[in-house]
DNA sequence: GAAGCCCTTGACACCGGTTTCCACTCCCTT
DNA sequence: AAGGGAGTGGAAACCGGTGTCAAGGGCTTC
């Protein structure tokens, strides 16, 4: 028998090593562990980072992993944690770039961490709807869910997942649920930082178009509208509010209603800028130049309010920001910084689609 | 030791069952083989389906699988057969609407199959990018990956699958690989269309916008065309031929270039909607109207095309049958016909912005 | 100098499935 | 009736990690 001076390689691995150096096979904890000259209990340690570790030990092993690229299997792991490393986002937003965005903002915030996002779109009004997400949960054994709007407003799925004991952070525009669980997008700010941009150019005479009422920001926004035009004593007119459904054709058809009206409203805030691009619409159609003629403002700024003509004035959503701030929450890593909510306060973003009114 | 006569329902189990009618416990194997009176290998062999099950015996236990409603643990069978039931949707697309069609296609293909879609977009060009993916495959044992462009256009990274031998489809314009691992999209099928259709309109002198020279569709949409023009006897002018970014921005710009020649394009057909928003906003400011004026047509029948004014005639990719198609050939269930690829076709949609060319 | 304690460490069972190996039925030949 | 093959089910090992618990070593404490 062949002996090596080091005693954590005997001639009985040398073909499991072979193997790990080839390629052929992913080191293993137990290959770390002999390697290291440890039993893979304290390896699991390591990667755990219990501090029950010597530093000597600990920095040999962690050496050992870097030299072979070893990474621990979610799977196994998972399976002793009775718990995946998987992160759900659960979602009936129709909006493409809205979904992207927070999909790329929840991977922004999980990025190294090991965790991997999983997304579910879903259909609320579903008989099987709930059933359908706690398999979902259940069987995955998902280590947290993410709810954007409108499922996030939903308190059957909150009471759910409050139920089977799975984290969640609920992302919506008012707080709905305990600070832990919730993201605040704040609709009502940019709603009234809207108002105030449009009073202060010197509208009186304003349209508004309502988003789809199943939306909790819908009301959000037009309260926010309301509170700013109040302040400045500017008062919204009822009839001048026209129930729209976030859609451009809803918002066509809505702004040939407010534009049919006597005396012509000024200015038309649309509750997002896809009805703001309807309205667009419409202006044109009725001969009017905007913002000449007709200023029109919009909501969430995505990337059709650059995309017409003028290109719109409108509030940003950090949506992506929103996402990443979601899932650092949701993983609370150590080392993790609440994150500064402010940056995720709405914000006003001046295009070539408002302007101060035609002396009448 | 107390024995009870009914080997399957002993004494013992009495507060094992009764954590799991609490539904306290998620049932396992072993409930199912004891509930069922069989041992767990067998409901092993009922789970995948072998055929070395008495048909009796086998509807027993699926019977006390649906009355439990037991699904096995995903991570502890992958755990056995050293694959996850995870599903990776590997991307650097940046249009959210196509990110989004592709996904829901995807999650169509899945449904009812037990396994999950995990998305990750990535950076082609980053020094990281190819040990990004190795360790995003290997470390979560992937079951499989679906490629849509532009990174199934990259041999680097088909290599790469096919030596750490993981399952794959590449969604491209052309085929790049064998038939099994590619859906054929058929860009140039759609710009033909495009072609023809412009010329049934009258037009000849015509700009064309081409898409990023990274995208393989970007040059099967200029070949259709130019296939097109040349059969019916049309030529298209390099010098009425401009280089295009995918963006509306760019569209803008190389919409402003096309309409300052001399003399003017009485068409101009960009390499996708948003650049074809890009071109309408162009002509707006070159005092043109759309279609009178000029004929304005995209590519890909996204949202952006109805939502501007006048509407664009476009070709409509159905990505969301392309996904669910590719899904479907990935996971490849038994009971699983091909899918019928005439239905892949892109089809030219007629709207508002194309028109005859005015008489000069 | 022995007892007591804390810090480290490892042996062993376990997570919930699958696979290997083997024994045991059946059932049908010869 | 014996032999043989195919069909069936059980015990134990395994996938790659983690929890539990007890033991070893070095240090204080009296």
């Amino acid at each position: 028998m062949t002996s090596s001076k080091t005693p954590n390689k005997s001639a009985d691995d040398s073909d499991v090593n072979a193997a790990l150096e080839s390629g052929r096979r992913r080191a293993t904890i137990n290959d770390i562990a002999r390697l290291a000259g440890v039993s893979k209990k304290t390896v699991s340690r390591v990667i755990n980072q219990s501090p029950f570790v010597r530093e000597e030990t600990r920095q040999r092993i962690e050496a050992v992993i870097a030299e072979w690229g070893y990474a621990p299997d979610p799977q196994a792991r998972g399976l002793a944690f009775r718990r995946s490393f998987l992160i759900g986002m659960i979602y009936d937003n129709p909006n493409p770039q809205y979904v992207v965005n927070m999909q790329l903002g929840l991977l922004d915030g999980m990025r190294g961490s090991g965790f991997e996002l999983v997304v579910h779109p879903c259909d609320r009004g579903s008989p099987t709807f709930l059933q359908d997400v706690r398999m979902f949960i259940e069987r995955q054994k998902l280590f947290g869910v993410v709810l954007p709007p409108s499922v996030s407003e939903d308190e059957r799925v909150a009471d759910l997942l409050r139920d089977i004991g799975c984290e969640y952070i609920r992302i919506a525009s008012v707080p709905l649920d305990e600070e832990e669980h919730m993201i605040v997008g704040h609709d009502r700010l940019g709603a009234q930082a809207m108002g105030e941009h449009l009073v202060s150019l010197g509208h009186e005479r304003i349209g508004f178009i309502t988003g789809l009422p199943s939306f909790r920001s819908s009301h959000e926004r037009r309260g926010g509208f309301e509170d700013a035009l109040a302040k400045a004593g500017v008062k919204l007119d009822p009839d001048y509010v026209v129930q729209g459904a976030y859609t451009f054709e809803s918002g066509l058809a809505c702004g040939e209603a407010l534009l049919a009206k006597t005396p012509r409203p000024t200015a038309i805030f649309a509750g997002n800028d896809e009805m703001a691009a309807g309205v667009l619409q419409a202006a044109r159609r009725a001969g009017l130049t905007v913002p000449e003629d007709l200023t029109v403002v919009g909501f969430d700024d995505f990337q059709i309010a650059q995309a017409v003509w003028p290109p719109l004035t409108t509030i940003h959503i950090p949506t992506r920001e929103v996402g990443r701030m979601a899932a650092e929450k949701l993983i609370a890593r150590e080392g993790y910084e609440p994150g500064d909510p402010s940056t995720i306060i709405p914000y006003l973003v001046a295009r070539e689609s408002s302007a101060t009114p035609k002396k009448v």
